[in-house]
DNA sequence: AATATTGTTCAGCA
DNA sequence: GTGCTGAACAATAT
């Protein structure tokens, strides 16, 4: 599940955790996660080292080490950090441990294997070498790049807002969000979409990340205005009390109310 | 027991 | 190249 909002608040994690502190060992738990290392690099270039920060692209959580290494994670749908010292607080899917020198370990804990773990230099040529757009948040900041993004792209608004490519950090649950908050249908094909429809899209897409980045990693935070408190078939919208419906869009799907979000 | 879920990547087709 | 679909990946809940 984690998208944009949920890597933030991992940054914020890692940040009152896991920096400033001398890696003492590296454990890869489970190789397939390792994408372009295996253990025996991540283990020689990461021990000794410190993390110095960490910053968020998208889904894409980058930890700077104080040499030129950084440490790439991406969580898939259910990878966290875990950070914690007593072996009992060990979380239950480790796939990558690292202990400091002061007795605590982060995990890098992931139920579902589909989290990758990455040791890079650059940092512009991994987001690069992903074909990764612009942070959501961070760099599509005025309207005026929104438009000029979303001028060019055909295809339905909900597949548009999740395309990596376009810009990234947005996934299912927060495109259904933007859109219900938008009170515009996922299948509209972006063509069909007015500017003024747009900059609805934009806005809301700035104040649903927001909200959800100040709730936190629960979804209990969120105002009851939010179809992601009622995300589920056959729940009332929390607008006009119809009935929430599922379909498939692009293969995954998307929850929306047929009443408040028409074509 | 079959199905849905979640994000990415890749294959195949128009 | 672009858009769309479906499959694959893994493990869990219903």
């Amino acid at each position: 599940m984690p998208e944009l909002p949920e890597l933030v608040n991992f940054k914020q994690y890692i940040d009152s955790t896991s920096l400033h502190q001398k890696i003492a060992q590296v454990e890869v738990l489970e190789p397939d996660i390792l994408s372009n290392t295996d253990s025996e690099k991540l283990r020689s270039a990461l021990e000794g080292l410190e993390f110095k920060a960490a910053a968020v692209h998208g889904k894409y959580l980058f930890l700077q080490t104080t040499d030129s290494y950084q440490l790439v994670l991406h969580f898939g749908m259910t990878g966290r950090p875990v950070y914690y010292k007593k072996e009992e607080q060990q979380p239950d899917y480790p796939r990558l441990l690292i202990t400091f020198t002061n007795g605590y370990h982060l995990a890098f804990d992931c139920m579902r294997m589909l989290g990758k773990v990455s040791l890079i230099s650059d940092q512009n040529k991994f987001i690069e070498e992903k074909n990764l757009g612009p942070d959501a948040l961070k760099e599509v900041s005025s309207v005026e790049k929104f438009l000029e993004l979303f001028s060019s792209k055909r295809g339905m608004i909900k597949t548009a807002l999740m395309d990596q490519s376009l810009l990234a950090g947005i996934g299912n649950v927060c495109s259904d969000e933007i859109l219900f908050q938008s009170r515009i249908h996922p299948k509209t094909p972006v063509n069909d979409l007015k500017k003024e429809q747009l900059k609805k899209i934009y806005d809301n897409m700035h104040s649903v990340l927001k909200t959800k980045i100040e709730a936190g990693l629960s979804p209990d935070g969120l105002p009851n205005s939010y179809i992601l408190k009622h995300r589920s078939e056959g729940a009332q919208c929390p607008s006009c009390g119809s009935k929430i419906k599922k379909i498939k869009v692009g293969g995954r799907s998307a929850y929306y109310c047929p009443n408040c979000q028409k074509k």
